[in-house]
DNA sequence: ACGGTTCAGTGAACCGTTTCACCTCCGTCC
DNA sequence: GGACGGAGGTGAAACGGTTCACTGAACCGT
């Protein structure tokens, strides 16, 4: 039978005290160490436990931490969201996990109805960093970004894309890949974002020949952007900008025939669980994830906790060499 | 700035009407539909929202569906939670999602407190499901069981373990596989979980010689049980209860040097998206994931808005054969 | 003209905490 | 010995909605 939860009020009646009193006792706050024991037995007892609701409405503080996912149909966000799941349950907190789906209209929509669902802070890892809406919810909330910055958000983990962009174009250009198709994931409404400026910076200095075009996260969609793009332009090497684009593209490359690394080399990014296990192994730019996890949830945890001087992250990639990215034969 | 959200008694007295009137004005109860109009301009104009943390209190519904995920280290666990996710968004509900990690005695404090977090209903997928305390929980909230059953539920998405264990293990056996090793996911506290049941029961009518083995979900553990189970019993195939389970085994045959399916037989149970893109495909049992989202979500969504009868919903799987699996030379 | 329904809307209690302003001891310091 | 101060505790007002019991007016058929 789900008997009615004790409340604060009948805890009081027990012991004899105000439920003031027994609201700083249960958090450590302004009592007597005797009266403290004294109530917490009673709370016990009476198998009582603070209703969070209530709380919240009261202290204005939920113990939610919102994080909002670019696009969950990338595996590797996927890793990272549950890594940051873990890490804020470790602290006491919930995440409330939502996904854009790669679409920043979305994303903007989301972040208002995290703001609207009370939570103490957000992690986002936005797809539209130059939205303007953004300024004005880091205004409202701490936000700790995650991959690109963001103006006035509270702390930021930052991947240091240039570089990871660099290690993959070198070694491509080292091991003599010129003509490059570039797999980036789709954002219809922001094409100048930050990391694909860098590809094509570096392809210009690089002396190389790429091509952009966008590709969905999800199986179906990265092997359709694959497989027109194989086909299309032929590339000795396709640079995919996620992991799980590159596995749309061995699904493509195994459809129509082609050979990786022999007829055409793939080299990825992130480093996905998944990717040492495939054949031949992805080439990938490797982030270090944990590292990540960590730093954000430290972040969001201290600034929802309250007001914090901004911090910076910095990440930086290493490559990952497997199997996928082979020398060009003249 | 951020500055103070309305109150529902500014929109109230920007109206001349009553908080009463507004509320009830706002949700489309009671009120004449000029009334209506009237509150809801005024609210657009104020930029009026209810505030959710009042009205859960109040109203003692919050809008929170809690997940309990058995463990989110399991990809195809990732997928179904992403989807369960998206689903309930789409019905206006949050998702809570929490992660046991496969530890049984972690499921059960999860549970509670997600309770406690005063969600409206929970989907859970057992650990464990013969534990006691899922008794006291479905009487205290409406839960939707998916995989394995559990008694009081408003509402089941059963697997029918049976037939899968049926298929994947009578497909060996055509093939002329006789000791075969099992992996199986790390339940330390429940041996006898139903579908391990079933296995051994299968086996026997099938006549064939196996050996069960647990494995963790991580790439890390299930290569090492991988590892392990290889070497010791030289089976001619390995059937995994999960297909990031058969991961770990790819990884590991790479290590020794077999091949599969030519040293060794591999076959998986779940299909998760990444299963077609390795080398070979792995050969696996099938389940409609998109069908049991639909239904779990449905499920709850009902339960946790009224009463309903119970509703059992029953899943077959399909045998999806790839390449992993080859008929055994005598 | 009259009792009986509906319809639209009101007032106030309530949900279960937190927190602010105060109060009362009691020991201490000068 | 009186002002001071801190420790321990109290009462009541928030917090921002929902909901229950009720009212006044309009409308109905007879």
């Amino acid at each position: 039978m789900p008997r009615k939860r004790a409340t604060i009020r009948e805890v009081a009646q027990a012991t004899g005290l105000s439920p003031a009193a027994v609201s700083y006792a249960l958090r450590g706050l302004q009592v007597s160490e005797e009266t403290m024991e004294r109530v917490r037995a009673a709370a016990a007892e009476l198998g009582y436990e603070a209703d969070p609701i209530a709380r919240a409405l009261a202290s204005g503080r939920t113990g939610m931490i919102g994080l909002l996912c670019g696009s969950l149909e990338d595996l590797w966000q996927q890793s990272l969201a549950v890594g940051i799941s873990r890490g804020l349950r470790e602290k006491d907190r919930y995440a409330l996990i939502l996904d854009a789906v790669g679409d920043p209209a979305r994303e903007r929509v989301l972040a208002q109805q995290l703001r609207d669902q009370r939570v103490d802070g957000m992690i986002v890892q936005p797809l539209d960093p130059a939205a303007a809406f953004w300024t004005e919810l880091c205004a409202s909330l701490p936000v700790v970004a995650i991959g690109d910055s963001l103006p006035g958000t509270a702390g930021e983990v930052i991947f240091d894309n240039r570089r990871g962009v660099t290690l993959a174009l070198e070694h491509l250009r080292d091991l003599g890949h010129r003509r490059i198709a570039v797999l980036t994931p789709t954002r219809a409404s922001t094409p100048d974002r930050p990391a694909d400026v860098h590809v094509t910076a570096e392809a210009d200095r690089l002396g190389l020949d790429i091509e952009v075009a966008p590709a969905q996260h999800g199986p179906a969609g990265a092997t359709a952007a694959a497989r027109e793009i194989l086909l299309a332009r032929k590339p000795s090497a396709v640079f995919c900008f996620a992991d799980s684009i590159a596995y749309g593209v061995y699904a493509a490359a195994q459809e129509l025939g082609l050979s990786i690394p022999d007829d055409v080399s793939v080299m990825g990014y992130d480093d996905h669980p998944m990717s040492g296990l495939l054949t031949p192994g992805l080439t990938t730019v490797d982030w270090d994830i944990d590292g990540i996890v960590r730093a954000a949830v430290r972040l969001v945890a201290a600034a929802a906790d309250g007001p914090v001087r901004r911090r910076r992250v910095t990440q930086s990639p290493t490559l990952r060499e497997r199997g996928s990215v082979a020398r060009l034969l003249p």
